[in-house]
DNA sequence: AGCACGCCGACT
DNA sequence: GTCGGCGTGCTC
């Protein structure tokens, strides 16, 4: 008998060993297998009846049965194709440590009674479940019934909703997006049943033990974060995805897809109802909705703050804040009621001061990247330069600058204002260890809190008096097709956490620009109804899908030789669009940004297949990235 | 990914 | 004369 082996490992076919005599492994179960002179942990995916004495032997199994079922694999496999990645890689990424800690010598007994192996062949295989037409919210026609129910939840309430459903279920897996949020949803649920934690939130011990007691159903509740997006569900389970519009469900490395692709097509495989709660969903699943692919459930919404725009063109850039958000914070201190300012740390498009006009590119009308020290204009997508231009293409005004306000310039601006009262900033991306708890610190006891994105974490729902955009052009034009979709989702989200009878004042060069409006008239739809007329005219996600190859050679020289060889690969293709390569790291390394459609990932293979496969020109491809969510170098 | 093998600089 | 730099090649 011959086994197939995969490992965590950029390889991306499985090696085969022969399986000693009386030894018994399946597919899903890990092995410990010698690669080149190690023992190291690997993943059955497969099992030969063959015998081939030239092999060397597993020297024992690592887990006494399968971790992964048959359909587990089957999907630990779809995510290693669909994302050009290694099964290993993959599988590496989203299983518990085996048995908690490094096998040891003396847990190699474990491979002499293996018998039980194949005795629970893992995880219980669910049909659809009938349990779930019983619910209240509306169902969609478009979908029939034996595909899963697929739910999602926005406005206000969300979290409350998705509570009630796991509730009301058997059982429910909790995915959220970071460790923090996982533990706080472990503490709600407690109150439901006991809780398992998959996340690094506990030890690895206790993963182990909660996977495995997964598996059994000796427990109905479990929150992880998308190390766990492969784990066995219990019988009648929902899945619930928290917060998916965040870009923490799919950060840099493997298993390199969005947590919520993940379970949207675990739900699919398995008929499992999915629940995903967001406040701003990210225009993808905005368009599933859409489409009938799962049902939106917006409930009443909630009390809304007055939106005021403040429209700063014209004005002299001297000083941060325009009356409108002076008076607006001076009227909410008085209150004794606390304000949030929110800046960026990003300035890196040019705009004009007088007409608001942001210089972009006449190709992809992304926002051009400024860059003061090269004296050029840079588009991030095609790779188009200009130099900076005199004129401003919207007006012919004179005066394009660089716009933006830092965090300590608007700090130093309320300081001065506003001399008597507790003022903080708050950079928790900028700021960590023990210099960032003091911010946090700080700012809880603060009146003003200056900060970032993650300063909202600070605030609880309408906690706020006054929420302040200093300047969210500067988010607006991020040379990135999302940029509108991040700033909308990062306005709406401090919107959220202020008072019905509060304030939230955007000072902006372009007042009309669609997600200022929705915000305004808290109006979801509206933004995405824009959004994604902007996406299907320049063939963006969701109409388009993207992907990104980084590739190095030696020097520059080669580096180029080489992404042009891949360009022209690819440009074999008639399904893929390719844009000329980018280069990066002072011309050591070359971006290729290709444009496809829902085949991306089948078309990419194989055109890519002289550059992947082992042994030939692969040394050099450095990445390739499905879909990405954040793609800057 | 690791880990070994392989040719060019400063050291007991 | 060696020890060691990490470039490149392979792993059942």
């Amino acid at each position: 008998m011959i086994a197939d082996v995969v490992f965590d490992a950029p390889m991306l076919h499985p090696f085969s060993y022969r399986i000693p005599d009386g030894v018994h492994v399946a597919p899903g179960q890990r092995v410990l297998a010698p690669l080149r002179g190690a023992a190291r942990v690997g993943l059955v995916v497969g099992v030969r009846e063959r015998t081939d004495e030239q092999l060397r032997s597993l020297v024992r199994t690592v887990d006494a049965e399968p971790i992964l079922s048959a359909a587990q694999l089957e999907l630990a496999r779809w995510i290693a194709t669909e994302s050009l990645s290694s099964v290993g890689g993959t599988c590496a990424a989203l299983l518990p440590p085996p048995g908690g800690r490094a096998p040891t010598a003396g847990r190699a007994a474990t491979a002499e009674r293996p018998a039980s192996a194949l005795e629970h062949v893992a995880p219980v295989e669910r049909g659809a479940s009938a349990d779930c037409a019983v619910r209240s919210t509306p169902w969609r026609p478009g979908s029939s019934a034996s595909e899963p129910r697929l739910d999602l939840l926005v406005g206000a309430g969300r979290e409350r909703r998705a509570l009630d459903r796991i509730a009301s279920a058997e059982a429910a897996v909790v995915f959220t997006a970071d460790v923090e949020s996982a533990g706080r949803w472990a503490g709600r649920l407690a109150k439901l049943g006991r809780v398992v934690r998959l996340d690094s939130g506990v030890d690895e011990e206790a993963r182990a033990r909660a996977w495995t007691e997964l598996a059994r159903g000796s427990v109905a509740l479990a929150v992880g974060t998308r190390s766990a997006l492969l784990v066995p569900l219990p019988a009648h389970a929902c899945m619930v995805l928290l917060d998916e519009h965040e870009a923490a469900h799919k950060p840099p490395g493997p298993p390199r897809m969005h947590a919520r692709d993940v379970v949207l097509e675990r739900a699919r495989r398995e008929h499992v109802p999915t629940v995903l709660t967001s406040a701003t969903p990210s225009v993808e699943v905005w368009w599933r909705a859409d489409r009938g692919e799962l049902a939106a459930d917006s409930a009443p919404l909630g009390a809304w703050p007055a939106v005021t725009v403040a429209d700063t063109r014209g004005i002299v850039r001297r000083e941060p804040l325009t009356p409108p958000l002076a008076r607006a914070i001076r009227e909410t201190l008085a209150l004794g009621r606390r304000v949030f300012l929110a800046v960026s740390r990003l300035s890196s498009a040019l705009a004009c001061d007088e007409c608001g006009e942001v210089v972009r590119c006449g190709e992809c009308a992304l926002a051009l990247g400024y860059s003061r020290a090269a004296g050029v204009l840079t588009c991030r997508l095609c790779g188009d330069r200009m130099p900076l231009p005199d004129l401003c293409p919207g007006c012919r005004g004179r005066r394009l600058s660089p716009f933006g306000w830092g965090i300590e310039r608007v700090e130093h601006a309320v300081r001065r204002r506003f001399p008597n009262i507790r003022v903080a900033r708050y950079d928790p991306d900028a700021a960590r260890g023990a210099r960032g708890e003091a911010q946090r610190a700080a700012a809880s006891a603060a009146d003003v809190v200056i900060g970032t994105r993650g300063a909202l974490r600070l605030f609880g729902p309408a906690s706020l008096g006054l929420a302040g955009f200093v300047s969210p052009d500067q988010l607006l034009r991020v040379p990135d097709f999302r940029s509108s979709e991040r700033a909308f989702s990062l306005m709406w989200a401090a919107a959220e956490r202020v008072r019905g009878d509060g304030a939230v004042v955007v000072q902006s060069q372009t007042p009309s620009h669609y997600a200022l409006e929705a915000l305004a008239r808290q109006d979801l739809g509206a933004f995405y109804k824009q959004e994604l007329k902007f996406r299907a005219e320049l063939g963006y996600p969701p109409f388009r899908r993207l992907a990104v190859i980084a590739v190095r050679g030696a020097g520059a020289t080669e580096t180029r030789a080489l992404a042009d060889d891949v360009c022209a690969a690819l440009r074999r293709s008639s399904r893929l669009t390719v844009y000329p390569s980018i280069a990066e790291r002072h011309d050591r390394q070359r971006r290729i940004v290709v444009k496809g459609h829902a085949d991306l990932a089948a078309v990419l293979r194989p055109a890519l297949e002289d550059f992947l496969a082992p042994r030939s020109r692969s040394r050099g491809i450095m990445s390739v990235e499905v879909d990405p969510v954040e793609w800057q170098p």
